[in-house]
This record gives C-alpha cells, sequence and structure tokens, in this order.
DNA sequence: GGTCAATATACCGATATGAGCATATACGTG
DNA sequence: CACGTATATGCTCATATCGGTATATTGACC
C-alpha cells in the first residue's frame, strides 16, 4: 500500500480532503466545488479509500465519501520530532539538545568494512 | 518549485529529515547512518535544500546539513482543519461542527453554466 | 424493461522521478 | 603539485502516476 505521505502529495486530493475536513460529500458535490472531471474525482476519492483516508457509504444513487482520520493522525505524529522548532521559541533549549541527542558513537569513526 | 508535501513524500527524504530532527550532520553521516549510496543522499539533500527544507554551511571539506522549519511548519498548518478528529473525542462537537460548516448555498443547486 | 442520473473503470499517452553508475569538482595535506 | 577524502553532478533506464476520453455499471423511476 502506498504511504500517507505520497497521497497526500497529490494536491488534488488534499483538496477533496479539505473539504470532507467540514463534512461528508457526494462524488458530484466534489465535481462541482472543486471544479474537477468526475473521473478524476472518482479515482483520486478510490485512491483515498484504498489508503484509508476516507470511507463511503451509499445514498440512493449517491456514494456519500466521508473523512477517516487515521493516516492523517500518522502524518501529525511524524512531525513531532520537528516541532520543537516553531512551537516556541526556546533557543537555549534547542542549542542544548542539538548536542545532547547527537550520537557520539557515530561520531565519524571511519568507515569500518 | 515542489509542494513541501511532494517533497516528503519520499521515503529516504524524510528520513534524511529524522536525522537532522536531532543535530546537523555531514553528508557522509548521514550515508553511513542510513546505509545509503552517497549519490542518493547528495541528490535528496539538493532537492531538500532547493525546497528549503535544509540549508548548509561548510566545514573544511565536509558541507554540514542542518534543518530549516518552514516547509515542514506549513505541512503541521495545513493538518490543523483535521485534528478535531483525533486531538480530543468530543464527539457531539464534531457532529454539530459537521452541521454547521457545511455551506448551505453549495447544497445542490445544479450546475449554473 | 427503457431511460436518465450518478459513479466507477479501462485505456492511452505524456511526464516526472528515483536508482545506479561513472565521473567531475573541491579541498586539505604532505 | 600529487593524492586522498568528501561531495556534487551527468546520464540512462525503468517505473509510477496523472490527465483525458470513452465506456461500463448501478440504481431510481416511469
Amino acid at each position: 500500500m502506498q504511504s500517507a505521505f505520497q497521497i497526500i502529495a497529490e494536491p488534488s486530493r488534499r483538496a477533496i480532503l479539505g473539504l470532507l475536513a467540514s463534512s461528508e460529500r457526494s462524488v458530484g458535490e466534489i465535481e462541482r466545488q472543486l471544479s474537477m472531471p468526475q473521473p478524476s474525482v472518482s479515482k483520486h476519492l478510490r485512491v483515498l479509500r484504498e489508503a484509508g483516508f476516507v470511507e463511503s457509504h451509499v445514498a440512493a444513487q449517491r456514494r456519500l465519501y466521508r473523512l477517516r482520520p487515521e493516516p492523517l493522525e500518522e502524518v501529525d505524529a511524524w512531525l513531532a520530532p520537528f516541532r520543537r522548532y516553531w512551537s516556541a521559541h526556546v533557543d537555549a533549549l534547542e542549542r542544548h539538545l542539538d548536542h545532547l541527542d547527537r550520537d557520539p558513537q557515530l561520531e565519524d569513526q571511519g568507515e569500518i568494512e
């Protein structure tokens, strides 16, 4: 399966997810609101569904798509180690961590092989 | 220029960023710690540099790369509208917002063009 | 069952991108 | 200046992916 990061690399798919963030929508609604050809919408939705970003249920002739948070949560989790760079301006702390976190073993001990 | 999302779609680049999250590193250090061929490292670093994810400064024969937070911050910002899906389990609130946020104008008033 | 609306899929061509390898450049040192 | 280390770049091939178009499927309704 595709990585969540690869899925959201596509601008159209991010746009679709943006729409679904506020509420579930049918394919036709997405098509109109994004001015995107219907086959494109369906294809992107398929990718999103197979990657777990959305799920659908039938409502008469329509198919309503709704967001599933897990993959995006994964992306959010990946960002965690980077947040200290912008979450607060604790510059002194940053420099401190910069020293601690560096693994001294790996500090240029030449190619052993 | 590439979108930040496209840049981090690449697993190797995410790995490099992961290393740089804790401290700046030389090309050779990245090469060894990720067991990745040196040209690959250099090429990925070039992409990361041109997209603003990293910056480098020379130190003798080495070139030290360090993280620049802006592009990742942008990704973090994009995630904001989705956080209500997992940040707290306020299910009732979610359903409430689900109603409010939906734009009633766009509620299937046919193709006007 | 015929027809229309809504959605999905198949096919094709163009393009981008990553891996692998060879080679070039830069710099420090004797 | 020769040499070795560190890093960057050029080239080629294989593959993935996106857009566009046509067509198939599904379900509702008369």
